[in-house]
DNA sequence: TACGATAATTAGACTAGTCTAACTAGGAGG
DNA sequence: CCTCCTAGTTAGACTAGTCTAATTATCGTA
């Protein structure tokens, strides 16, 4: 009793085997460090210390060679590593139509990263998307445009009411990276290219919103230089023909 | 040139390094091991081992007591990091109004465990939003229920067209968990309690869409013992008066 | 009862990342 | 020219987490 338990930081790693044992005690009964070695992917000679740690910690009853209990400060710690990882699940799943397993991913090394806060906007977010009309509607427009058909402009048949219109409109009033002069500045507003090249346009920082000058662009139109939060970058035309920017006033 | 340059994994410290350095070449055109200690809150002895490791990497050019710059590959990697920051914190702020602070601290975590796929989701949610009139509908009406007065039932004041009548409705079809009798089933639909005891609802696994179960009910009403997710939870009359459930057909 | 299989633990090595403390290189001023 | 200051490095310790290999405990059964 006088056993004052520790109260030190509890790892990514422990929080990962607390939300392990706990998903064992639940669907079986028992957590064994077997199944918990198994579950997790690393041997049992790594889950032994673990669990001296857990138990150091006062998060799990724990006499060795036995089975493992957690203690009421273990449940909850659990319970709140399972609620995070629930929630931002079904957001990368159910909201942003993430693939199923990169979701499960993403989802379990998130949870260890992310402020209270963060969750609590979550949720109401999932509360008003299920409360308000608007907010299934969106989310049905949302899921026609990134989801049924992402290697085709989506929203140019799919998407009911505005978007076909707005989207050509949007379109229409504005230009691409490529038609851009030295000198003149843009605001990205959509990147057009799909698959690698997307990928490739958006792992160089070009996300919409961002600002892009051309410093200079070569005699044939190809590889286009520009600077982009500070740094210069050179694109093929090709890539360029892929952003849609909105031209800004050169000062 | 016959320079090998391992193509070991880049961890998140080393990561993180590399966007240091390019933000102190982008802001002060050169990036010194003292600096690098000051932005990343860490002594000089631990960078220089971590210029070493990122120097065999291939990722930047370092000759000792020199000034650090960045190879292509390098920058390219920096970039990368950058770009997911940059869209994770703007996802946090500027949608789910994260307080600036904690959402930059999340977008630095989060930063490097989120797949290619997620941040191309968020783009293509982003561009969405954008571009379609109802987006910024739902963006703004959201803003009004999440944000600006987070401490009072804020639909019921702010949300303008449907928000207050349809939550009036989900209200009234439905009932408080605090309501149900000991073996009925319901649906979580909606935390209403708000400030600390909302999170401690969250952090007990109580989300939106969850199944619980009464199990029983202390005769005064008082201490009621769910089953959530397979596990046993007791709450006070006062928390269950804060959810909201959609009974469930009891099989 | 003893044996073999299975489960668990321990010992010892390794990596990554941090720290403190001691040392070194290089420049500016007296 | 020497000295001192600053920036940077190195040495050595420590933590957390993993591994392999060897050891120990337990249980069921012949």
């Amino acid at each position: 009793m006088g056993h004052h338990t520790n109260d030190g930081p509890i790892t990514e790693s422990l929080e990962d085997y607390l939300e392990t044992i706990y998903e064992l005690i639940r669907d079986k009964q028992v957590a064994r460090v077997k199944d918990i070695a198994k579950i997790r992917g690393v041997r049992m000679a790594s889950v032994s210390p673990a669990m001296h740690r857990l138990r150091d910690l006062g998060l799990i009853v724990y006499n060795q060679r036995e089975y493992i209990q957690l203690t009421p400060k273990g449940e909850q710690v659990a319970r709140k590593v399972i609620a995070h990882h629930e929630i931002l699940r079904r957001f990368l799943r159910d909201f942003l139509h993430v693939d199923k397993k990169i979701a499960e991913q993403d989802a379990c090394q998130i949870e260890h990263h992310i402020s209270d806060q963060t969750i609590d906007r979550l949720v109401r977010f999932f509360e008003f998307m299920d409360t308000c009309p608007l907010g299934s509607q969106v989310q049905e427009m949302f899921k026609n445009c990134s989801e049924v058909n992402p290697e085709l402009p989506a929203c140019m048949e799919e998407c009911a009411r505005y978007d076909a219109q707005m989207r050509l409109e949007h379109e229409q009033g504005n230009s691409l990276l490529s038609e851009l002069e030295p000198g003149e500045k843009g605001k990205i507003l959509h990147i057009k290219a799909l698959g690698a090249l997307r990928q490739r346009l958006i792992d160089m920082g070009l996300l919409p919103q961002t600002m892009v000058e051309v410093e200079r662009v070569a005699p044939s139109g190809d590889p286009i230089w520009l600077k982009v939060r500070g740094f210069n970058i050179s694109l093929r035309k090709q890539e360029a023909n892929g952003i849609l920017v909105e031209r800004q006033a050169t000062a």
